[in-house]
DNA sequence: GTCTATACTCAGATAGAC
DNA sequence: GTCTATCTGAGTATAGAC
């Protein structure tokens, strides 16, 4: 066993509660999950949650930055390996869509919570950082030329726009097959749509 | 004033505490608000309330519904209006559009409210009448040779993807424009992404 | 049909032993 | 750091007068 098995424990329960809160939380809702609900299925009391988390709403906040996070360091990764705006938004688009396929509870978390309504003071989740650093793609593509001139946020939307649409539908069960099929015919459609 | 008095207040009150209710659901959510919310906020008595609605959640129940009937008879009265495919689905967007701008709050409950929080056994909105009726006129159009033979599901998130995406940010409150301004730009670009 | 006052339930949070 | 037992307040819904 490693020397700092304190330290070591306490990262590890609140990873636990952590994990089990954004499954309630997505699978139920934020609103309709107790502190209770998390005691039980992280199998843990609720005085050891009180302890880690200040509150409930701690709770969502915490899972909310650390998905923040880690999306913010792949969307960074893509930016640092591909050098065109087409490649990058193909690899932001694609990285969506893995992330929606293995982990579609943090995907659900980041875009079907309504983060307002329990987290007091939250920026809309397309304000946050991960998702202003995908927006500023398109400006610099219709500087380099790759882009038609017109305006950049209709050019967003019209880029990410399927994407995110057909994302929401496979959260939602609407279709069973995987994004990945899907990604040649709307990539496309949208980037024919869209180049000089 | 008309003899059916009773019954004409009736109407009005149960109008008054949905629209009330759809204002403060949309503003703060559901689980933000409550009846003494709407109670203060409509100007009349709690008792009141639950004398024209079984319980809160069938105040949610109803501005649902008659927000899918509305939806549902403008979405008909489109498909009637126009023949091809194209213009269908261009009037379809405008709709929408003009919805968000006029009455941002029902765009808002449909779009952005997880009903199955609230209202148990609801299905996901995108399965609900009138985005059906959205989505059928994508296969149509391809079988009469307006639209490139694809993936019908593709074709419908390339189609109408971006203007839900604009929607979206438009409620957020992270465009100002009004969304006339970007109707053709991306009209034309999703459009040209699947066309013949 | 509308009102006020109130009962009841339960989720969030705390206290304090171990 | 973790636990059980408990408190407190808020919010839903009801009772019953008018």
């Amino acid at each position: 066993m490693p020397s700092p098995q304190n330290r070591g424990n306490h990262q590890s329960v609140r990873h636990i509660i952590m994990d089990t809160a954004l499954e309630l939380f997505t699978g139920n809702g934020y609103f309709n999950t107790t502190v209770h609900h998390i005691q039980k299925a992280a199998g843990i009391s609720i005085g050891s949650i009180y302890h880690h988390f200040k509150n409930k709403e701690a709770i969502a906040k915490a899972i909310y930055d650390a998905l923040i996070d880690q999306m913010s360091q792949a969307i960074l990764n893509i930016m640092q390996q591909h050098d065109s705006t087409k490649d990058r938004c193909r690899a932001v688009i694609s990285y969506l869509f893995e992330l929606t396929e293995n982990e579609p509870r943090k995907m659900h978390y980041m875009l079907h919570a309504n983060h307002k309504e329990f987290i007091p003071d939250q920026k809309p989740v397309c304000s946050s950082v991960p998702f202003e650093m995908i927006a500023s793609m398109v400006p610099i593509g219709m500087t380099n030329g790759e882009i038609k001139p017109m305006d950049p946020i209709a050019a967003s939307v019209c880029l990410f726009g399927p994407a995110l649409r057909l994302i929401h539908l496979k959260l939602d069960g609407v279709i069973q097959r995987p994004l990945s099929e899907y990604f040649d015919e709307i990539w496309n459609a949208a980037w024919e749509g869209l180049a000089v």
